[in-house]
RNA sequence: GCGUAGGUGGCGGAGCGGUCAAUCGCAUCACACUGUAAAUGUGACGCCCUAUGGGCUACGUAGGUUCAAAUCCUACCCUACGCA
């Protein structure tokens, strides 16, 4: 009996530079496939891109699929999933994945719940941000950072659990994605400098927990694979096909196998804080063993966010990808991608097209508005997704006013297009050199 | 024809003498959404203006009582149900 000893999780190549900046184009081969980057990663939280089959997700261009650790660990539960197969066998995607590991549900039903903070403020001026007191004991939240880990207060049944690091990793184990994220404390923008400089001490220590419990979980699964018989199922990161998966399964790659993590960098806005998490992160060892790639978290003013891609990346390590996480208007895919980002993943082109609101070239469009009733075009003339293919804004909107799920089905599948569409033509640009000149055509007519 | 219950803003439906241009839901209109507490949320929604305020017209129609009426009284019109 022989088998492959895996050597590496993922293998990431770099094919083309941006001239004079930290850009970069290649691959991210995984066990699923290869992803071309720079990639836009489709959000899949509870293991499915709301509103979307596996089918509608690859025909609209995407490539890879993140879903969420804390989510799928409350429903339907890591070992259920795991039972399932594993999230690819699960949700029926058998292209590449990711899970984030919760961290960011410490910000979102922490720090940040109820209180219509998010991931990107829209501040015109950073300075006027009002540091808040972080330790509000009368605030409302559902998480409540602890000793080691996060205290969380499901909000599907008010159950309380802890997530530490070592369960974050656990649970990722469990689903089973081709990437996967350490746990760390996403920080909003308003907190102090105090605050920011304690959370992130505890971010590289979560970080260090998270690294050592994923290969102390890689030595098990590994031992227990090379006990396998030939009649038993395969492990989770070997590539089996499905016979019954309308996507023809994608071959795996040899040499390639089990789970790749990427350490997040945080820091807020604090020029040192950042550069030193991201020196902290990339430089992280245990027992030999480091992070496969990176992160860079948090919230930010929108005036932050390039100053902070740019810190980070003159440090992370080139040959190592890095995912700008939760990042995703068509103006930041430009900034982070010539500032060295690789992989970005948003809700916004999914929560954004249930909600009515369309990308186009031109800026986007709000479906329900009163013009689009009897508006007998397509979304965009030129667009070659499906739903521009086959249907008129008077019809989204008319699925929209009516409630009809079809409508936000539709809308899904347009937006992640043109989203994952512009990603892949701002890869071209790189490859033709002519980023600048896409780049400023295309901001001009969008606005 | 008799009896009963009603007629309130685009619709449904609160209010039953002053704090009512009138709670609420729906519809409508606009906006927001960035590692998904999200097929969600916020605001506007009689007309006009020199607009965190002011004026006008409104609760079936017409009168009346009262300092004051969507709210009380009278007549009429209309609707639903029941009985002839």
């Amino acid at each position: 009996m022989c088998y492959i000893i895996f050597v590496n999780p993922i293998k990431f190549t770099i094919t083309k530079k941006l001239e004079g900046k930290l850009g970069r184009a290649g691959t991210i081969e995984t066990n699923h496939g290869v992803i071309e980057t720079p990639a836009f990663v489709v959000v899949g939280t509870k293991g499915t891109v709301k509103s979307l089959n596996p089918e509608q997700v690859r025909d609209a261009g995407a490539q890879v699929v993140l879903a969420n650790t804390y989510h799928l660990y409350l429903q339907p539960g890591d070992e259920t999933v795991k039972k399932m197969g594993g999230l690819n066998k699960m949700m029926n995607w058998n292209g590449p994945t990711m899970t984030d590991s919760g961290g960011f549900q410490v910000f979102s039903l922490g720090a940040a719940y109820g209180k219509g903070i998010s991931k990107v403020l829209q501040i015109t001026d950073p300075s006027l941000l009002i540091p808040e007191r972080f330790d509000d004991p009368l605030a409302p939240r559902l998480a409540k950072i602890g000793q080691d880990g996060v205290s969380f207060t499901s909000h599907l049944d008010g159950s309380v659990h802890y997530i530490t690091p070592e369960k974050s990793m656990q649970i990722q184990h469990n689903l089973g994605a081709d990437m996967i994220f350490a746990f760390d404390e996403c920080t909003s923008p308003n907190e102090d400098i105090r605050y920011q400089e304690e959370a992130l001490d505890r971010t590289h220590s979560w970080a260090e927990r998270s690294l050592k419990e994923h290969h102390r979980l890689n030595e098990i699964e590994s031992s227990s694979r090379s006990h396998l018989s030939p009649s038993q199922t395969p492990p989770q990161g070997e590539t089996f096909s499905r016979s019954n998966s309308v996507i023809p399964a994608q071959a795996g790659i040899q040499g390639l196998g089990g789970q790749a993590l990427f350490g997040i960098v945080q820091g807020g806005r604090e020029e040192g804080l950042r550069k030193k998490s991201a020196k902290i992160i990339s430089e992280m060892n245990v027992e030999g063993k480091s992070f496969d790639g990176f992160g860079i978290g948090g919230s930010f003013a929108k005036e932050d966010m390039s100053t902070a891609v740019k810190w980070v990346n003159e440090i992370l390590p080139e040959e190592k990808p890095r995912h700008l996480l939760g990042i995703g208007e068509p103006e930041d895919l430009f900034m982070g991608i010539e500032n060295g980002i690789d992989l970005f993943d948003c809700v916004l082109p999914t929560r954004l097209g249930r909600n009515g609101t369309l990308y186009t070239k031109e800026g986007k469009i709000h479906i329900m508005n009163n013009t689009y009733r009897e508006d007998i075009r397509p979304l965009e003339s030129d667009c070659e997704c499906y739903t521009c293919k086959n249907y008129s804004r008077a019809y989204i909107s008319h699925l929209f006013h009516g409630k009809e799920m079809l409508g936000g089905t539709l809308a899904s599948i347009h937006n992640v297009h043109f989203i994952v569409n512009l990603v892949k033509k701002i890869r071209e640009s790189i490859f033709e050199d002519r980023f600048e000149e896409f780049k400023k055509e295309f901001l001009e007519i969008y606005k």
